[in-house]
DNA sequence: CTGCGCTGTTACCTCCGGTAACATGGCGGC
DNA sequence: GCCGCCATGTTACCGGAGGTAACAGCGCAG
């Protein structure tokens, strides 16, 4: 199979549209940027989801490397949990168009389920859930709430992340601790406020 | 203007074709359904954002007045808690197609930023938010962190939601308890596992 | 009766994903 | 040397999507 770096390259110009355009770009732009046409892509990659899967699986494996070195770092629960939230911002700060694509469920889901979560994120959710189960004692529920939890909290962390990207409130380091904080209780520990008497004006 | 049972008449039929076909239900068909042609739905509703936005606006009203009731509950702040939990999923479980027209982001955003968080979602996630700031004492980090957790939780909710709704692992009771023991900490207050020696087989 | 606003139609455009059919060029086997 | 093979590439097309232009009937105020 000479087809190889055939294969790379045309991924690699997919890439470069794919990061100016947005995910959505057209086939027909892909093939122009790789200097041919659309059949040419289609016999390598079968159709549109094969093209997009191949992108997002060479990035995917570095973020899922990632963050499965960050879970299973030799650190404090708190701080392990912390740099596995850094390194997945620090991931999607540093290349949002890449974090786009790989977050973006595919558009047309005729069939299927609409699941909120894309193939890379059920990757990185596997993984917590592994995590979870190899390293945290949860008695006879262990099983149910690994699963549970790690598909949780990449959708908590798919929404801050991508709520921060937007909105930029504050900076990284801040944020991990706004999150571990909301995973460490912090939302049940803290005091009630006085109920309110009526509607405060500014 | 005359015209407002006659788009009522329209989101039905919008509304029949989406609960049989799912969100992607082509205008074709939904003019098909209401036994008329394109272009009147798009005089009505301008494009096919418009169509959708009026058809979820209408189930949005019902889901957040029922999530608003629930966070508003005089409970303890944990019963309040998994009973806003319970709301979402009873509501999720009760009529999938709806929720999936409701969490499915627009299939093509072609130029603005690929937010997490449909509009349903995003003004949940505001909900959550204003509950945090009325009802919870954060000291100074209390608007970023209700911001934050606003997001966050709504986008666990969603994820640990759809994977509940397709894979029905457990009744709803167990799911509610899940995700609230992950919101109290349970994560952080588990014991450790002792390391494992060796890759197990199999 | 005339004009206006709303209903509806047919026919068309553009762009997309995807495919069929055909042309070219290097390269190993005989 | 020649042949067949395989990957390369092309043009031209299909069906269906969102969206629009232009035209036709109907009911009702003036």
């Amino acid at each position: 199979m000479t087809s190889e770096p055939r294969r790379e390259q045309l991924l690699n110009a997919a890439d470069r549209v794919v990061q100016r355009e947005g995910p959505g770009a057209s086939m027909n732009a892909i093939a122009a940027e790789a200097g041919i046409t659309k059949p040419i892509l289609y016999r390598h990659f079968g159709d549109r989801n094969g093209l997009i899967g191949a992108l997002t699986a060479r990035h995917t494996a570095g973020l899922l490397a990632a963050v499965r070195a960050a879970l299973n770092e030799p650190l404090e629960r708190r701080d392990r949990v912390e740099h596995v939230l850094d390194v997945y911002l620090a991931a999607i700060e540093s290349r949002p168009q890449v974090y786009r694509l790989l977050t973006h469920p595919e558009p047309g889901d005729p069939t299927g389920a609409g699941n909120a979560l894309a193939p890379a994120l059920r990757q990185i959710a596997e993984e917590i859930t592994r995590a979870i189960q190899q390293q945290i004692d949860l008695g006879q529920d262990g099983p149910l709430l690994s699963e549970t939890w790690g598909r949780s909290i990449t959708g908590m962390v798919l929404a801050a992340g991508d709520w921060w990207l937007e909105t930029r409130p504050c900076p990284r380091a801040r944020m991990v601790q706004a999150l571990a904080d909301l995973l460490w209780g912090r939302l049940s520990a803290a005091a009630d406020l006085p109920p309110m008497l009526a509607a405060p004006e500014a």
